[in-house]
DNA sequence: CGCGGCGTTGACGATGGTCAATTTTCGTGG
DNA sequence: CCACGAAAATTGACCATCGTCAACGCCGCG
């Protein structure tokens, strides 16, 4: 019925099996739009990973807007693509990648999404075990040994604070698709 | 620069990464376009599994008459929106189903496809493997489990005539996702 | 014929999952 | 403010699933 537009915090959508298998399809964090991917029915659940503000917007104001506004139009239509996009990204990640190489993708992700070398973590290492298609332990076997690589660094008394120390070298645990042939 | 309808055969999209590992995204079956999901830049690598007749639209055209025309702009966003929809149930199988899971669902889903109980798989057990996240061993193995299990059967030598021979038991090994909360 | 591609199957091993113990953090209420 | 309990995170030991490596069969094609 809305889409949403997040002001500041961070939001998980997901999709549960009967046995109650989670996959989180995406994070939004700040300034991310969500709840658009959908026809009519909803197909991803979305919850607040911390205290969270977002802006409601009315769906059916917007594909008015759309259906007047070619701009509007182009606007959502390059959107689904870039959701698209990351979702095809995250299909290579979950079918081919290892876990560290898991690990440092999401890593590169937040850093590039937040900007800062200091990226604060809001989810928890399930949230992120739920997105990479790992276990927690499996993540939190990951960072730390990310961390004795030298890497990262936990910062103070919060292991939700991670200091980049070498983007570098992160990215070699992660290896990009070339270009394609 | 085209957009591509499949008149019959069976094309593979895919992505690489650098040492060789292969994600495949979908398989276009007859019907099916293809070549749509892209901004400018072409995201996927797109090749014919077996002897392939598509018909060529020229990118442009499309966006122009998507430009003028309401309905044509719908049905690209409606076009667009379920191949996002592919992806993201294909993230939780490959984040979260077993083996056999994923080949259960597999056939289910080619089953669905082309309709009939009698499936002719176009494509080869590496193919299969790249789709769902495994090893082409782990396929085979797979559906060896299932024909003994009596699900299946094998028609012909080539073990690409594959025949269903109880949906509902093989739907079983398929943990379907429940009504979201 | 023999060779190469595809598929199946077995033996073995590694990556990541499971289970459990421990520590730190944090929220709540005395 | 401190104490307590719950939740999150780390780490270790063990194990299962799936990947690796290898052998073999079956066809099609030169």
């Amino acid at each position: 019925m809305y889409v949403y537009q997040v002001k500041h915090g961070a939001v998980r959508s997901y999709k549960l099996l009967s046995d109650g298998r989670r996959q989180i399809g995406a994070f939004h964090l700040a300034g991310d739009i969500f709840g658009l991917e959908n026809g009519d029915k909803h197909r991803f659940t979305a919850e607040a990973v911390v205290e969270t503000v977002a802006r409601l917007i009315k769906r059916e104001s917007l594909q008015l807007a759309a259906a007047r506004d070619a701009v509007v139009s182009h606007n959502l239509l390059s959107m689904i693509t870039r959701n698209l996009e990351h979702a095809e990204d995250h299909m290579l990640l979950l079918g081919r990648k290892t876990a560290v190489e898991r690990v440092a993708a999401f890593l590169l992700e937040m850093d590039c999404r937040t900007g800062a070398d200091k990226m604060s973590l809001p989810m928890t290492r399930l949230d992120i075990a739920d997105y990479l298609g790992l276990t927690f332990e499996t993540v939190s076997r990951a960072l730390s040994s990310l961390r004795k690589a030298g890497v990262l660094t936990f910062l103070d008394h919060d292991q939700r604070e991670i200091m980049l120390n070498d983007r570098r070298r992160l990215a070699d645990f992660d290896p990009q698709g070339p270009a394609q042939p």
